[in-house]
Order: structure tokens, then C-alpha cells, then sequence
DNA sequence: TCTGGGGTCCTAGGACCC
DNA sequence: TCTGGGGTCCTAGGACCC
């Protein structure tokens, strides 16, 4: 009677018991960069130089003392042997997609977490597979390996937080696995400010009350964590308990709350002229990668960083949601006066496209209240959509925007667009 | 940590309604 | 007219992620 009732107990946790596998690139941006050339490999390399500071670097740079965010000068300076390479996204999001391919052999549910992340949903796979979760993760750091040079380390536990914590254990190349034998020490070895959504603010919460490590903060009770935290840490700590509370997602992303184009330049500038060209350029990607989506923002919001890095942010209601260029620089050019001020230095500029609604429901009163003009741009959009997609890259851009694009002094980053670029209007 | 670019989610507080 | 309680929706801003 009682080993019925064990077994059944056990059946029990087996089946809501989850495997998720969390796999993360080494020095991802570098290492498509040597996959491209393999005469880099081994080398010092670093990208970044478009922006002039460090994006990302071989273990090798940094052995040397490179570290991210150092500015490119000074790496040339201080490092004279190292590689300094323009980051070509495009590459990046290539390689990433190969390599969340190859997780998809083994798994149904695979999160694309970010462009060199992502997490799987492994549970029972090991029964399906005949092969341990390990056995499926050396599988696929091999394959991605071989098939594309690219190393991956992959951490394996019962909820998302807890193979975060195992991917970060080891690495490069590492594969660990957190099981009810080593999570102890593994949470104990997990200092608070770590964990995955534990920033820099709750981080000093959390150590002001005695929680220094991922261990201690599972040794409090909900009551404790709920008097104290919101929910966002209380999510976290049922994770470090192994209740999985966070889902994997593996629907592609295909919906977007908001878009945001911003670019820092130097040196800072006070000329409204260049900051309007620059704000109309950012509308004008935003607004393409948001048709892209069949997607139009209800509100525009504009903004300006200061020298001092104050931010200063207005937002534009619209009247009827709209994804086109033309109509929100008129907003832009009416609402510019509320974030600029004369005189003063401006380090940055962006805009964000908030609120974003699908345009499908949106055809009737597009037509009904916009009039002929707006048709028109509709028609001309669509085709300048379609020309990108040929193209996989914008090919067509508003006169207005032409100087911000060609630009060789100030944040100038699109050399390699130019020469084919028509131009409209 | 001397600070790029692109996102998400949560929450406090106000407006508005009954 | 200074006055209850409670609900919803919206907004601005904070915090966090890679």
C-alpha cells in the first residue's frame, strides 16, 4: 500500500519536474567574426570599431587586459597587436539563427532569448532520445562546433534561473548540469547580485537584509519575500526553489510593444538642424522595421541626451496610428521645440515608436479619414518594402535623411551602405 | 560603471466613473 | 462641495536584460 502510494507520489513529480537547457555563445560577436576568417582565430580580436569602443572580444584580447567598453583609441594605443573589426550584425543574426537550428533538432521549444542566447525546453526528451540531457548537449555544442566554429556553453537545470546559473558556472565550452546533489553548492557559490534579474538596485535591498548569495535568499520564506519585494523577485526565488515559473516561449517574435531607434554622436552639438535629420532618419528606419511587422505606433516619443546625460522626453500622441515617415516628421518638426533648447550640448537622439497596434484593422480607417495623399505614400511604402526585402537590406530613403546616412564626420557608421543607395524624393 | 543600442515588464499615481 | 469607497484605464518612470 505505502509503495503504491510512493511510486505515485514519484510519478507524480516526475511529470510536472521540467528540463531546460540554457545556451549560451562564447565571445559570440568575435567568434562569427573568426568563422568568417579563419585567419583570426587564435589572434587578439575585438569589434566595435564603428562606435569607437569595445563591443565584444576574443579570450584572447582579453588576456592581454582588454575589456569591454574600453575606448578603440585606447586599445590601439595600449594594444597594438590586437584586431580592431566594425561589428556586421547582419552576420551575427545569420550564425545566430544557424545556431538555434541545430537546437531545434533535439527540441520542440526553443526560446531565441537573444541574438547569441537561447533556452529549450528538454523535458522528457531524455526518454524520447534514449540519451541523457547531457548526452543531447554534447550533441549540439558538437554540431554547432563542426558545422559552424562556433563555441557554446550550456548549462542544464530545472527552471530558466537555474540553468542561467549553470551556464554562467563554466566557461568557455562548459557543460553543467545542476542536480539536487550540487544545487546547494551551486546556489551557495551564486553571489546575489549575479542572478538573472537581480539588478544593481534590488541587489543592495537584498544584501541590507543578510541575503548575500542565491542560497540564502531560498532560506527565507514567501512571507518574507512578499513583505519585503515585489513580484519580479518573488518569481525569481520560486525559481531558485525549482518551481518553474518562467515558461520557455518558443514562438518566433513576431510582436513588438515598442521600436526605438537612438544614436550617440560626437562631439556633442547644440544644432538643431543636425539633431532634426537625425531624429527624421530614426523615424524613417523605425517606421520601415515596423511595416515590416504590419505594425503602427498610437504614440512618438522623441528624445534628447545632454551632455551631462540628463535625458529630456516628450510624447506624441497620434491621432490615428501610422507607420509613415512622412506624416510622423510632421509631428516631430511640430513637437521638436518640447525637447530642444537652444544653446544647450546634446550627446544623443532617438525616438521610440510606442504602443504598437497591427495595421491589419487599421485599413478601414486609413482610407475613410486619410485622404488621397496618405494612399499614395501607402502605395510608395510598399514599395520601398518590397525592395528592401529583395535587397535584405533599405534601399530607397527620403532626400531629407540623405546628409544623416552620407555623413562622413559625426557618427557617420554606413560607408558600406552608400553607393548603392537610390534615393527618393 | 563614466556610460551603445534595442528591448521588456512592473508599479505608483492620477483621471475618470459610479 | 471638501466629501465615501471602489473600480478601471492610462501614463510616466523605474528596473532589468543582452
Amino acid at each position: 500500500m505505502f509503495g503504491v502510494f510512493t511510486k505515485y507520489l514519484h510519478c507524480n513529480q516526475m511529470k510536472s519536474e521540467k528540463t531546460i537547457l540554457h545556451m549560451d555563445g562564447d565571445a559570440f560577436f568575435v567568434a562569427v567574426e573568426v568563422a568568417k576568417n579563419s585567419k583570426l582565430r587564435g589572434l587578439p580580436v575585438v569589434t566595435g570599431a564603428e562606435r569607437g569602443m569595445v563591443t565584444a572580444l576574443s579570450y584572447e584580447a582579453k588576456a592581454l587586459g582588454v575589456v569591454r567598453g574600453m575606448p578603440i583609441f585606447k586599445v590601439k594605443q595600449a594594444f597594438p597587436s590586437v584586431l580592431v573589426l566594425p561589428g556586421d550584425y547582419a552576420s551575427y543574426a545569420r550564425y545566430s539563427g544557424m545556431m538555434f537550428d541545430i537546437v531545434r533538432r533535439y527540441a520542440d521549444e526553443v526560446e531565441e532569448y537573444s541574438i547569441d542566447e537561447c533556452f529549450a525546453d528538454m523535458t522528457g526528451l531524455d526518454r524520447t532520445l534514449k540519451m541523457t540531457h547531457r548526452e543531447i548537449a554534447e550533441c549540439i555544442q558538437r554540431e554547432v562546433s563542426d558545422e559552424l566554429g562556433l563555441s557554446v556553453t550550456i548549462g542544464i537545470a530545472t527552471t530558466k534561473v537555474l540553468a542561467k546559473i549553470a551556464s554562467k558556472y563554466e566557461k568557455p565550452h562548459g557543460l553543467t548540469e545542476i542536480t539536487q546533489h550540487s544545487l546547494r553548492v551551486m546556489l551557495a557559490n551564486t553571489p546575489i547580485e549575479t542572478l538573472w534579474g537581480i539588478g544593481p538596485r534590488v541587489a543592495v535591498r537584498l544584501r541590507v537584509r543578510g541575503v548575500y548569495s542565491a542560497l540564502d535568499f531560498t532560506q527565507r520564506d514567501t512571507a518574507w519575500v512578499r513583505r519585503n519585494f515585489a513580484k519580479p523577485q518573488e518569481a525569481i526565488w520560486q525559481e531558485l526553489q525549482g518551481v518553474a515559473v518562467y515558461p520557455v516561449n518558443g514562438a518566433k517574435k513576431s510582436t513588438f510593444g515598442s521600436m526605438q531607434r537612438t544614436r550617440t554622436f560626437s562631439p556633442a552639438t547644440s544644432d538643431a538642424n543636425f539633431l532634426l535629420g537625425q531624429l527624421e532618419r530614426h523615424i524613417e528606419d523605425a517606421c520601415m522595421k515596423a511595416r515590416h511587422y504590419n505594425l503602427a505606433p498610437k504614440k512618438l516619443m522623441l528624445y534628447l541626451r545632454t551632455q551631462s546625460f540628463a535625458s529630456v522626453v516628450h510624447i506624441v500622441p497620434l491621432e490615428i496610428p501610422s507607420a509613415s515617415p512622412s506624416i510622423l516628421i510632421g509631428y516631430l518638426r511640430k513637437n521638436f521645440p518640447n525637447v530642444y533648447t537652444a544653446g544647450v550640448q546634446y550627446r544623443s537622439a532617438g525616438i521610440t515608436l510606442c504602443d504598437l497596434v497591427g495595421t491589419a484593422c487599421l485599413q478601414e480607417s486609413l482610407f475613410a479619414s486619410e485622404g488621397d495623399i496618405e494612399n499614395k505614400f501607402a502605395s510608395v511604402h510598399a514599395h520601398i518594402d518590397a525592395l528592401e526585402e529583395k535587397h535584405g537590406k533599405p534601399m530607397v530613403y527620403l532626400a531629407s535623411s540623405h546628409h544623416t546616412r552620407h555623413a562622413s564626420g559625426r557618427g557617420g557608421d554606413d560607408f558600406e551602405r552608400m553607393d548603392s543607395n537610390l534615393l527618393f524624393l
